[in-house]
DNA sequence: AATCTTTATCGTAATTTTACAATATAGTTT
DNA sequence: AAACTATATTGTAAAATTACGATAAAGATT
């Protein structure tokens, strides 16, 4: 029977869209890299990373979109810097899962 | 100037495998249903999401692949729970690029 | 044993992602 | 102003993801 057939919720959606921004070994790297510095160009992070300049510039257009990374212009470079509010809005949902799972594993 | 060309790290690509996992809302869906309930199987997340139960399937398949979830054969059914392990690490990693951002965003 | 139930897999189409070279843009330095 | 630097955008090809119907597999029920 399939009956109820539900959709996603405003928070699911919302997390997906983090979490999926965080799928790839070079946003990891470049935010890693973001909080490991104090302030920082892209000029610096291409050489962090594998990849070529434009692939760079997708990445972190990408990281923007999902509201992980903010950035403003500065003469002639632009300082990006990771969001505080989004990344405290995950760290929340996965603490929160996180805390829910741990010993309830009797069945597997 | 690009000299210094890093690959990524085993913890980068294995962060990234597990963020990916959670990156559609199909699957934060699912994780959250898991822990909401005791045990579960298969039929019972279809009836929570709005797909087929092929894609479902699949959704399952690759939480599974990420090490998010675990299932054992029991009788007809297969039950699945959320992998305390892999969660953890997730969440260890994200706390700790949390715990670092805050109260640095002085740039931007 | 025939049928039903539950889940996985296959085949496939549409869409999205990833990566790069080439080029554009815009501020900076000479 | 000409050249340089840093970053974004465009165009494009290859690969991966997403979704579903059809079918397979295997235990459960009748």
């Amino acid at each position: 029977m399939e009956t109820t057939v539900k959709s996603y919720t405003e928070n699911q959606i919302d997390i997906a869209r983090i979490a999926k921004a965080l799928g790839h070994p070079a946003r990891v790297a470049i935010i890693e890299y973001l909080i490991s510095v104090e302030t920082c160009i892209c000029g610096d992070i291409v050489n962090e990373l594998p990849l070529a300049q434009a692939t760079v510039s997708q990445h972190l257009k990408e990281l923007k979109n999902a509201g992980l990374i903010q950035g403003s212009i500065e003469g002639n470079a632009i300082c990006y810097c990771v969001n505080e509010e989004t990344l405290e809005k995950f760290n929340n949902f996965i603490q929160h899962i996180s805390k829910k799972v741990i010993k309830r594993n009797s069945c597997c």
